[in-house]
DNA sequence: TTGGATGATTCGGT
DNA sequence: ACCGAATCATCCAA
């Protein structure tokens, strides 16, 4: 073997091979024209600097393709548009190349068999080998198409739109050229998910959040700024296209909490759209669910933000719990009722509050930039509430053209519930989200009003976090993040992270509980990490365990949960002083797929992998 | 076949 | 450029 080395032939070669010789149909042709003048230059010279003396020595027998060439050159000709010369050179192939099973050639069989008219081998290629995701939209239309035409000829007149779904429905695609995801107007249902989700919070998206939800939902700007034209106008004309709708109840939840709020359109509310149900201060609602805790604000809130120890829940739904544990000490709340308690992964906490509503205007500023902070539980809420408040929260959002960071305190308070001054421990436990991680979080971002953006009190700049003295022996940290999102959601403004993928095609929502435990290992060794995350749907465990400086990332578990979704940065750190522990949970996608592409990783307490 | 649901387009206003 | 309003085209389930 001597020349054409495979790794030297790029895509690109092979395009300018194509395109420079406009004469080449088939593979003996481009073995013959390497042999001659025509030289299979690549585009980088220095790539295969003895390239034209190699070639000129090259015995016949070396010319034979390698699979990788063939592929390459079966894709500069599907670029090129000419099913015609790829079907010669096709033909040309020896029947070895064919049977290999490469995608590109089988890709390129395909379209030329579609072309051909032979549709029996087109579906037999495409229900017999797998196919890149990359590839699934070209093929499945080929599919459609296919039998499309085939049915056209057999009717022997156009078909409409509904012989189409007709035949779509009697062909589905096969699952080689279909990730499973059902799609609904084109739209599929992750992305009508988070386009949702994006909608409860804001339904005026700044056009950086518009940009990130394209992004996320793999949609154009143009289709999201569309779904968003077209969800506020529907909301806003109930009477013309859901008037018939409401009374067959079979409406989505989300469709009613958008209802419920469009009295007070139009305005934009980035805070969620679930200010709008009510005006005037209400007394919170407490209710229980099934061992969900359900505290709902309606209308405007103010409670004791700015007093130490005061409790300021911005957010439209919001649940966390903390739990503390330290030298054996574990605090924990207590009672049924009580918020931010209950360890177990499945007792999700949904907090409901209307914050005050906002102008336009300003509403869509809180995007830009807002502080929100969580205090302990002191006011009617928490007298409502049975438990004792022991767990202190403190969130601080700040978001920037799409840049939020956050920082979350957790430290002992008191456990009267009633009282506002309860001390903050703020030299406890931190969970930081990084300050240049984008829009995904580790905790869900609050909303502000921007009255109420100096509200901060327990919150620990990131500068606490830090330590300098890694040695807490025998410490846990052990911190719940419990989400839920119920179907009777009041409009759900609760921000989640932006990234974090929601499966909304269950009326149950998802709770997503995180637990993050540190425990030194004793001198001078970094505390190991462990974080786990369940989903109440699924009831899939993720389990991460890195060392101290956030090398390495250990999947434990497999991830079969697309619910829920970890952030993309999320920094723990010990108590203060001690050396921050960083986790990094990877840049997953809405679809999910990135999921599967994490890699277990077994670290070692010292970061090297076993 | 029908009618609601939904994405896209057009148009005028700001 | 973005918005709302009106409308169209298509999807989809009954």
């Amino acid at each position: 073997m001597c020349c054409l080395k495979p790794r030297g032939v790029t895509y690109q070669y092979a395009l300018k091979m194509s395109s420079s010789s406009s004469e080449v149909i088939s593979a003996d042709e481009i073995k013959r024209e390497n042999r001659g003048s025509v030289k299979l230059s690549v585009l980088d010279p220095a790539e295969l600097p003895m390239e034209n003396a190699e070639l000129l020595d090259c015995s016949p027998a070396s010319l034979a393709f390698s699979p990788e060439q063939v592929a390459c050159v079966c894709e500069a000709l599907l670029q090129g548009g000419n099913v015609e010369r790829l079907a010669r050179f096709l033909w040309s192939l020896p029947q070895s190349d064919l049977l290999r099973g490469n995608e590109s050639i089988l890709k390129a069989q395909a379209i030329v068999a579609f072309h051909q008219a032979r549709y029996q081998e087109l579906y037999c290629i495409l229900e017999n080998h797998s196919f890149s995701p990359s590839n699934h939209s070209s093929l499945q239309d080929m599919w459609y198409k296919a039998h499309y035409t085939e049915a056209e000829k057999a009717r022997g007149r156009p078909l409409g739109a509904v012989d189409k779904y007709r035949l779509r429905r009697k062909y589905p695609l096969p699952r080689t050229i279909w990730d499973g995801e059902e799609t609904v107007y084109c739209f599929k249902e992750r992305s009508r998910n988070a386009l949702k989700d994006m909608y409860k919070r804001n339904r005026y998206p700044s056009p950086a959040e518009k940009r990130n939800l394209a992004k996320m939902t793999g949609l154009s700007l143009t289709q999201v700024s569309n779904w968003f034209k077209n969800r506020r106008q529907r909301d806003r004309n109930p009477s013309e296209a859901q008037s018939k709708s409401e009374s067959d109840g079979n409406h989505s939840t989300e469709d009613e909490s958008s209802k419920g709020q469009e009295d007070l359109s139009p305005r934009p509310l980035s805070c969620g759209s679930s200010c709008s149900v009510a005006h005037g201060t209400a007394p919170p609602t407490i209710y229980s669910d099934g061992g969900t805790t359900v505290i709902q604000q309606i209308g405007d809130v103010k409670i004791h933000s700015h007093t130490s120890g005061g409790m300021s829940f911005n957010g439209d739904l919001a649940s966390m719990n903390a739990h503390y544990i330290n030298g054996g000490a574990y605090v924990q709340s207590h009672g049924s009722n009580s918020l931010l308690n209950g360890l177990g992964a499945t007792s999700g906490h949904f907090l409901t509050f209307d914050p005050q509503r906002v102008s336009h205007h300003s509403q869509e500023r809180l995007l830009g930039g807002s502080s929100v902070s969580y205090a302990p539980f002191p006011m009617g809420v928490s007298e409502t509430a049975s438990g004792k408040l022991e767990a202190m929260q403190t969130l601080v959002s700040n978001a920037e053209d799409g840049v939020i960071s956050s920082v979350v305190s957790f430290a002992s308070a008191p456990s009267t519930p009633s009282t506002t001054s309860g001390g903050l421990h703020l030299s406890s436990y931190n969970v930081v989200n990084l300050p240049g991680s984008e829009t995904t979080m580790g905790l869900p971002p609050l909303m502000l009003p921007p009255s109420s953006t100096s509200s901060t009190h327990g919150s620990a700049p990131l500068g606490n976090v830090v330590s300098d003295s890694p040695q807490h022996l025998s410490q846990t940290l052990l911190y719940t993040q419990t989400v839920k999102q119920e179907p009777l959601d009041v409009s759900g403004s609760y921000t989640y992270p932006s990234e974090m993928p929601l499966d909304q095609g269950s009326n149950l929502g998802y709770t997503a509980s995180l637990f993050l435990s540190s425990s030194s290992t004793g001198g001078s060794l970094p505390p190991t990490v462990t974080a786990t995350v369940t989903s109440a749907l699924s009831g899939t465990e993720v389990h991460h365990t890195l060392n101290q400086a956030g090398r390495g990332l250990q999947e434990t578990t497999d991830y079969r949960s697309q619910d829920i979704q970890l952030p993309n940065s999320l920094q723990v750190a010990s108590r203060a002083g001690e050396v921050p522990v960083r986790v990094v949970c990877g840049d997953l996608d809405m679809e999910g797929k990135e999921l599967a592409k994490l890699q277990t990783v077994q670290m070692d307490d010292d970061g090297s992998d076993l």
